[in-house]
DNA sequence: GCGACAG
DNA sequence: ATCTTGTCGC
């Protein structure tokens, strides 16, 4: 990956962040909640998306993906390496919002991998991480609990955390500690 | 060469 | 993220 390519990239990021909508989002018609995470095994990615209700957090369905990735991990590049397996997760499942393992707008360019599959999927998404990028203004994201919450799409960040805040165990949103396990534990 | 940032 | 036993700390 060139840094020809990379500057490429970061514009065309600039350029997507610009098509985000954000907006409060009414969190009391919100019936389901899913969570999409991936692991690896080499250049094998496992993608797991499971589905939760709201803000009960039971769990309603689960799928687990596999798919071979080249594209290597790049700090603030992060978009390029699990799109595809997400999206393939996320392929005929249905879900109210959705929360991704990664930055949103909390992100250099203003668009994380939660932006991207939002802008991709046309539905609410909220980025959820472990930690907070360097030099990203505070008041684009909200720490609660133990993650890091920010904009994905379709949503504010004030709806994010309403969404978020109900499904916290032991500091992290269940539904990624589910779709985490999955993705590791899956099968295999 | 120095410093180090989502997963 | 992943490689990986015992060990340090709340």
């Amino acid at each position: 990956m060139t840094e020809r390519k990379l500057e490429l990239i970061a514009t065309l990021q600039r350029k997507l962040a610009g098509q985000i909508v954000e907006r409060p989002l009414d969190v009391s018609n919100v019936k389901t909640v899913a969570a999409v995470d991936v692991s690896y095994r080499g250049d094998l990615a496992r993608a797991a998306f499971v589905l939760c209700s709201f803000p009960e957090c039971e769990l309603l369905r689960a799928n687990v993906v596999e798919i071979e990735v080249s594209v290597p991990y790049i700090p603030t590049y992060f978009f390029l390496r699990e799109t595809r397996p997400v999206l393939l997760a996320l392929r005929g499942e249905d879900f109210d919002v959705l929360l991704v393992e990664g930055h949103g707008r909390a992100h250099p360019r203003g668009y994380g991998l939660a932006s991207h599959i939002g802008l991709l999927t046309g539905r609410p998404t909220v980025g959820v991480a472990k930690r907070p990028l360097r030099g990203v203004p505070e008041e684009l994201f909200r720490r609660t609990g133990k993650a890091y919450v920010s904009v994905g799409n379709l949503i504010d960040l004030g709806s994010a955390v309403g969404i978020v805040e109900p499904l916290l165990e032991g500091g992290y949103p269940k539904p990624l500690k589910l779709a985490d396990r999955l993705s590791k534990r899956g099968e295999q």
